[in-house]
DNA sequence: AGTGCGATTGACT
DNA sequence: GTCAATCGCACTA
């Protein structure tokens, strides 16, 4: 598609554009609410899912809350990819969440993908779901990653390319976003690294954090 | 080889 | 609001 088409109506076959590596900032917290109103594309046999991210959290480095704190295992090896790669492991022996690793290669860090506003395939998230309601679809990281059937076998890929999971750009920029501590943790449970839209009815969390 | 613990969710009072 | 299910993984021995 050549840059002289300007114009992008909803009809438009054009799908939503990848987010650079490059457009990425280097540093976790400010990734973290970068990602914030950018979109997630997971691409499924039966058709698209996409999602806008309304919230997040980072796990920064050197913090104790973090997976990669006590080095890497083969388990977090992913958090210590290039910026902008897939972290997926299951919590609670039920619940896949999803992280982007967020530093320079060899630095482990990322952050948690925790809610997002259905947009497209919502039957199908649904259907991936076994549930209806569309504000309880996406709403927590368990959920969206159900959602969009993400699961460990994605763990390690690179968000920065058109495959099976990527992100997208979106000219969404001006919301009001708020900031609170992290939800379920034990550890360095003080630091405001929680991001959320605020008007957004699927961010997660007690009401007492989303003000 | 055994143990303890979660970056949660869904069911229930 | 409370609470138990559930299991992969890191840690100890």
């Amino acid at each position: 598609m050549g840059g002289a088409d300007g114009l992008n109506t909803a009809a438009s076959m054009t799908g939503p554009r990848l987010l650079t590596r490059a457009a990425l900032p280097v540093d976790t917290a400010a990734l973290a609410r970068c990602l914030i109103g950018k979109l997630l594309v997971r691409a499924l046999p039966e058709g698209v899912a996409t999602g806008r991210i309304v919230e997040t959290e980072a796990y920064v480095v050197g913090d104790a809350a973090g997976h990669a704190y006590r080095g890497e295992t083969p388990r977090n090896r992913s958090l210590f990819l290039e910026r902008g790669h897939a972290y997926v492991y299951v919590a609670y022996g039920r619940s896949d969440m999803l992280n982007v690793s967020s530093e320079e290669a060899g630095v482990g860090a990322g952050v948690l993908i925790r809610a997002l506003e259905p947009l497209e395939g919502v039957p199908l998230m649904q259907s991936n779901r076994g549930v209806e309601r569309v504000r309880e679809l996406t709403r927590g990281p368990g959920r969206l990653c159900a959602a969009l059937r993400i699961d460990r076998r994605l763990d390690g890929i690179d968000l920065c390319r058109e495959g099976s999971l990527w992100l997208g750009d979106d000219a969404h920029a001006s919301d009001d976003i708020g900031e609170s501590v992290r939800i379920g943790i034990s550890k360095d449970v003080d630091r405001a690294l929680r991001f959320y839209v605020r008007s957004s009815p699927f961010v997660s969390g007690p009401t007492s954090l989303n003000r």
